[in-house]
RNA sequence: GUCCCCGUCGUCUAGGGGUCUAGGACACCGGGUUUUCAUCCCGGCAACAGGGGUUCGAAUCCCCUCGGGGAUGCCA
């Protein structure tokens, strides 16, 4: 079994095709199939090496590995279309000699004039298919350069057994009539060449968007011209957007690369992207690759297209950073560490981990370290607005004041973080909520956070006495510890 | 317009003639963990697009309508 993924280097890889190449993953590792990247770059104008790379790029960090590519060779080489024009060609020459295919001197100009009148019912009028050589001469003695056309045939029929969608019947008389297979530059189409290189690369199975679904009829035809194996099909439902139109940029994110640089973590981009129009029977959602290999079958996915959940993809990254090793962790929140100014460098790495392993309970994605770091790497937090004004408050200040008091009698390294909060509690006559905000706001500058007192004793007894100082200067007057 | 695909809570889905007063998850709302937020736990809200058949019985099968999507490019 081989199967393949195509992306077109046109920019870069979106969500939508890299649920695609997920899916031909999943199946080709849990067939033990092999994996073919294929390059579809015969729209020269918009394909770039730039869009490759960032493509190979963003497949390498969702951990998708292929067997045969550009990149790294395969007994079917070259993987690029663009490095295929000889073999096109002579199937061109082969569907030009039997007749399956002429030359069309008709140009852009002149069809778009056609089309212009009714472009709803539009279909190619025929008007070249039957030229004689005369006529062919002298149409190219204008200077005309033709197309190529496939010769469609009349009244057949074409059914795709699709793994996914079913049986799917169509007429050779409503796919539009004769299209160009070749351009009038010598430059053959998509759905011309497609069906080749899937012959010709010995692909058995075809798993692309459904978009194709329509134009797999002309693909078929082209292979029954040349003789050519057909392939088995999957068509993948298209991915939406909340407004159920194809999902695009004005939806949300959608470049692969942009979740990266976002925070999110490829195995959570790959456990959403897996389970878009699937499920397990066990009802679990939060599945390791290997289970989702396992367990993933083409036939159950969904036939429908799914919308794509940002919030839901943002509850599951948070999920998987909740699990993550914290060494792992570690290391992968280094560079938002420093995006948010800190220079963890500098900091213990053993009480970096302690404190990645209290913080990573409060981040969805990767950057919102940046938001509780300050608790235990600021030296005295700004503290945010609501904290602010909880200090300022006759009950922050009364804490204020009451913890200053403490921490320069009866407090010490060794027992402040475990009687603090019960000192403060005894002096102000203060309890829950009451009693806890304003000494949260006190020690870590906000109103939000991991508990206190897990925090304390990691922020450590003479940041907290600062901090206390500071604030009691700042909110209770001029008094110094 | 034509052809093709699709239609269960707001969203992802389970369910494939009786076990469905339709299950789970995200989101949302309450409650608890006798400290907020978050985590975690418990509970709640919330759907078979509509209409006709077939059948003792339909979310499940058939037809129509409606709705959504795709194709209809010298894009892929």
């Amino acid at each position: 079994m081989r199967v393949r993924f195509a992306p077109s280097p046109t920019g870069y890889l979106h969500v939508g095709n890299a649920r695609t190449a997920v899916i031909n993953f999943l199946v080709a590792r849990k067939f033990g199939a092999s994996l073919v990247l294929r390059i579809e770059d015969t729209d020269m104008e918009r394909s770039t090496r730039e869009s490759e790379e960032s493509i190979y790029r963003d497949l390498a960090w969702l951990g998708i590995r292929w067997d045969e590519g550009p990149d790294i060779g395969g007994a079917f080489a070259p993987y690029r279309q663009s490095e295929r024009f000889d073999t096109y060609r002579s199937y061109t020459e082969r569907l030009l000699a039997s007749g399956h295919a002429y030359p069309c001197y008709c140009t852009k100009e002149e069809l778009d004039a056609v089309k212009a009148g009714d472009a709803d019912s539009y279909v190619y009028s025929g008007k070249c298919r039957d030229l004689d050589e005369t006529a062919r001469r002298a149409l190219e003695a204008e200077g005309r350069r033709p197309t190529v056309r496939f010769r469609v045939p009349d009244g057949e029929s074409i059914v795709v057994d699709d793994r996914i969608k079913g049986r799917v019947e169509f007429n050779s008389n409503n796919i539009g009539g004769d299209f160009i297979i070749v351009r009038s530059d010598g430059v053959p189409v998509f759905n011309y060449i497609v069906i080749i290189d899937d012959a010709l690369m010995e692909i058995s199975l075809v798993i692309r968007g459904d978009d194709h679904l329509s134009n797999t009829p002309k693909q078929i035809l082209v292979a029954r011209a040349l003789g050519l194996a057909v392939p088995e099909y999957a068509h993948l439902p298209l991915i939406m957007g909340p407004d159920r139109s194809k999902l695009s940029k004005r939806h949300g994110i959608t470049s692969v690369s942009s979740y990266r640089d976002e925070g999110y973590l490829p195995e959570a981009l790959m456990n959403y992207m897996a389970m878009l129009g699937w499920a397990l029977d066990s009802g679990d959602e939060i599945v390791p690759l290997e289970d989702i290999i396992r367990h993933f079958d083409l036939e159950n996915l969904s036939k429908s297209a799914p919308v794509f959940d940002f919030q839901k993809l943002k509850w599951m990254n948070g999920a998987y950073i909740r699990d993550y090793a914290v060494p792992a962790l570690t290391d992968l929140l280094l560079p938002h560490l420093e995006a948010a100014g800190y220079d963890p460098g500098n900091v213990d790495r053993e009480h970096l981990e302690k404190i990645v392993a209290i913080l990573k309970n409060y981040c969805e994605i990767l950057p919102d370290i940046g938001r509780f770091a300050g608790i235990f790497l600021d030296e005295v937090p700004e503290p945010d607005a609501e904290a602010d004004a909880m200090l300022g408050s006759p009950e922050g200040r009364a804490v204020v004041q009451a913890a200053f008091d403490l921490f320069r009698t009866e407090l010490n390294a060794n027992n402040f973080s475990t009687i603090l909060v019960q000192r403060v509690k005894e002096t102000t006559s203060l309890k829950g909520r009451h009693l806890f905000m304003p000494l949260r706001a006190l020690i870590t500058g906000r109103q939000k956070g991991p508990e206190l007192d897990q925090s304390m004793p990691l922020i450590g007894f003479d940041r907290c006495a600062k901090r206390v100082a500071h604030y009691h200067d700042r909110y209770c007057g001029t008094e110094t510890l």
